[in-house]
DNA sequence: TATTGTTATACTCTATAACTATA
DNA sequence: TATAGTTATAGAGTATAACAATA
């Protein structure tokens, strides 16, 4: 009754078609990057994306910026920013704060219980980035990093 | 979430608390070469992201497969691959045939002008990879996907 | 007038659960 | 019973446009 399992693969799309195929290598590799770090968060009963992560990285280390320069910072639009904030506070891990000097902006911070949770993060990110290393030697790490900065050179900005 | 802009007058992520990062240069460099992608596309007045050109070179070497063998194939949900087909169909690229070996499958394939469109949009990627690449030799550009690779192949499956 | 934060709205990508038709 | 495709629904990320408060 059951068809033969899918025993041949299909033609994938790494070979004949085009060149190199850079852009597919690092979706591929940045999508399993992702799904390490998710599996990470869970596996210590936390949960937190990337994108959070260094959110609340940006706010620790530059406490009472505004919502416009955090956006600014991401690369994202104020208003996508929002709701994210809006998670994160009731979460109890950010604040908006009323600034003090300019009536329209919120002043953004960590709360206490914020602080103590990055510094938990922060140990799972070492912990999930040494695991992704784990391949390479330290010269490889740094040769990656620097061809990956190069590449984002030349991509064009618009 | 989006990339963080090359100049931020914030301190970044990128310096002190977390060592090497690599996580966070895979994000800035797939961010930035995804926006290479949508801009090569749009100033050739054509629209596509890299998702759908790897569905449609997929479709394309495999003629025939099932909406399942194709999600399988994408790593994503047989009901998250629906609606991207809807849209592609509906742009007269792809076609549902019914499978003449079995009721319950659509036999997937591009048509005539997905056939003329792919080899259009494969110009088009050959030109972004290309941008992408031009600041790396021939062999940094091998040894970057192999770098990748073995980054892949480290991060945990799960 | 310009800027900040918010809301309303609209896409896309993603998933789970349930339905249908077929096997 | 199991599988393929669809629908309904939900959550997250993204954006634009408009609005109120403030500068």
């Amino acid at each position: 009754m059951g068809r033969p399992p899918d025993k041949s693969p299909l033609k994938a799309l790494d070979r004949g078609l085009l060149p190199s195929l850079m852009g597919y290598a690092l979706r591929r590799t940045q999508s399993a990057v992702f799904a390490d770090f998710a599996a990470t968060f869970a596996k210590a009963g936390e949960a937190l994306t990337p994108g959070e992560f260094g959110l609340l990285v940006l706010v620790d280390r530059n406490a009472g910026l505004s919502q416009m320069a955090l956006a600014r910072a991401l690369g994202i639009d104020r208003s996508t920013l929002v709701p994210i904030l809006d998670r994160l506070q009731a979460r109890g891990l950010v604040v908006r704060r009323p600034s003090p000097t300019d009536g329209r902006t919120h002043a953004l911070a960590l709360t206490a219980s914020g602080e103590k949770a990055l510094a938990r993060f922060a140990r799972l990110v070492r912990a999930h980035e040494k695991r992704i290393a784990s391949g390479l030697s330290a010269s490889e790490t740094r040769t990656l990093i620097d061809l990956l900065e190069k590449v984002r050179a030349s991509a064009r900005s618009l």
